[in-house]
RNA sequence: GGGGAUGUGGUGAAAUGGUAUCACAUUAGUCUCCAAAACUAAUUUUCCAGGUUCAAGUCCUGGCAUCCCUG
């Protein structure tokens, strides 16, 4: 197996590609928000879609979770080594990888959407409390940061409460240790910065607001979860009046630059990931 | 030339004469089922020179800068 992930616009794809012919590779997607139907232009979906798997899985107003992810692409991954080729997965969204990689916590649960909109509200002192009510220890174990962020509050107030535990086999992730990790990054910013500068507008160019008209006039919202993506968020506020053209633009390349950088800070953390700079 | 307005972190703003705040940006970080998400921490400010006052971003005088109106 080939993994092949790293900042956002750093040639991944390009790289993919070549990775693919040369070791018989089938590709697959692990990039979150590429897994959405109709999120083309702005999420840079550029490999036809009958060459690579898990572009298009669920619509924008869908739930999909690394959970989710890892269930989809463990069979897809089986399959491919079953017809004897290599399985290259190629994104950037490094929680997804972690949960494939190295699994999952035991006693997990599954997500209760009731719970989290009668709690979404909530504010934090309240969900606090709530939680060290439920079990201090819980709550004594997140760090600092998580303790004041109130969806991961949420999130182990549903695992408290849950009576159903997901139990997932570890092993099954382990056996697949890759062969090939690479990560690509940027060795400084203001290079970054200049490279999504120029794909922003290059996405403007292919279309990128009518591709946000478009789903609109279907229906979809901006608070669905797949148009809580950066490049979506922007244009709607920018076709509601609520930004320039201008401020859109410049606030989505400074979201992107910022997402790559947590990227970074993320995987990081991976002593797996063999790096190379670009 | 005449009249008016405004000067506060990188940017946009707030502060009855009484500890200079806020948002965004920047830098570092967190992460075990929303992750292109959500969150934490740190850094950086009153145009200049005087004056009044126990105390000035705030009041007074002068200067400088920018913007608007008008010859």
């Amino acid at each position: 197996m080939i993994i092949l992930t790293g900042q956002t616009a750093t040639g991944k794809t390009k790289l993919a590609l070549e990775l693919a012919k040369k070791h018989n590779g089938e590709l697959i997607n692990f990039d979150s928000r590429q897994i959405y139907k109709y999120l083309d232009i702005i999420t840079g979906k550029d490999i036809p879609k009958t060459k690579i798997w898990l572009y298009d899985v669920v619509l924008p107003n869908e739930y999909f979770s690394s959970f989710d992810f890892v269930k989809h692409v463990t069979p897809i991954i089986e399959d491919i080594k079953k017809r004897g080729k290599t399985p290259i997965l190629v994104g950037g969204t490094y929680l997804y990888l972690k949960h494939l990689l190295y699994g999952f916590d035991e006693n997990n649960s599954p997500p209760d959407f009731k719970l989290r909109e009668k709690l979404n509200s909530k504010s934090v002192n309240y969900l606090q409390k709530m939680l060290i009510k439920l079990n201090k220890k819980v709550f004594d174990d997140l760090n600092h940061s998580d303790q004041l962020n109130p969806r991961r509050l949420i999130r182990r107030i549903e695992i408290t409460k849950s009576k159903t535990k997901t139990v997932l086999n570890k092993t099954v992730f382990i056996k697949s240790v890759p062969e090939i990790f690479i990560g690509l990054k940027y060795k400084d910013k203001s290079e970054l910065r200049q490279v999504i500068i120029k794909r922003v507008e290059e996405r403007l160019k292919n279309g990128a607001i009518d591709e946000v008209r478009k789903i609109l006039k279907m229906g979809y919202k901006e608070t669905d979860p797949g148009l809580k993506t950066i490049g979506y968020q922007q244009i709607i506020k920018y076709l509601n009046k609520k930004f320039t053209k201008e401020k859109a633009i410049d606030d989505w390349v400074n979201k992107e630059v910022q997402y790559a950088k947590r990227q970074l800070t993320f995987m990081k953390n991976d002593k797996n990931i063999k790096w190379r700079e670009v």
